[in-house]
DNA sequence: CAAACCCATAACCAATTGGCTATGAAAAAC
DNA sequence: GTTTTTCATAGCCAATTGGTTATGGGTTTG
């Protein structure tokens, strides 16, 4: 039944903030960043932008390169296989109903 | 860029919880149930799950039907596509591109 | 080398969260 | 009509969260 999986809660942990989310669609659509870079937009202290980012890395959402004294953070966008699968799962109970379904638990399974 | 979503947002705050999460996984995958029996099985109180499922709910997951002294909730399959689209939008960004993304801006919009 | 900059970590604090027990209303069972 | 069952709400409490300022290490600039 969907087994526990600590790498899909982290996800949803790091989602549960619209900050966190913010700081995620941001690095998505406009690409690598530094701190600075995001702070400057995020309306809060550089430490709590520090923070939240090490939550999203911590998650594997994002990934982080040191360049001499700047980070450059970047959206990992295969972390998002987890949230896509558990959506297609329980998607997958009004939609097709068990069309495919059976492919998806062997992907699961593994 | 992803005009702030209230709905959107409770519905990830809810998703935070495990112990929600496999509430509404329950709900989708044996139906409605009463909160005595999903009390059973959840290794909490039974107020304990009766605020989860209000949470649930008022993020629109779930929808509960008084029956004489017994309430039984189900999932709210619908609910699930503003995570969809969320995670189409994000996924979209290394997947097909821009292919087809105008359709989902549009699909948003409205 | 000194000063300024970028970033992470530490220490602290208010607010939120998630659990519990207690209680009460309403319905079913006896 | 009394007792049990089902559920929601209230009140309480420990733990977590998300913010802040302070600080220090490493890097670039002057």
């Amino acid at each position: 039944m969907t087994p526990a999986d600590p790498n899909r809660d982290q996800i949803f942990r790091a989602f549960a903030d619209p900050t966190r989310r913010a700081l995620f669609e941001r690095l998505c659509r406009e690409g690598a960043q530094t701190v600075h870079s995001l702070t400057k937009v995020a309306a809060i202290s550089q430490p709590a932008v520090s923070r939240h980012l090490a939550v999203l890395k911590s998650a594997g959402l994002i990934s982080g390169q040191v360049q001499g004294r700047e980070t450059r953070y970047s959206a990992n966008p295969a972390a998002l296989t987890p949230l896509t699968d558990w959506l297609a799962f329980y998607t997958s109970f009004w939609q097709t109903k068990f069309d495919g379904l059976t492919d998806l638990l062997k992907r699961m399974d593994q």
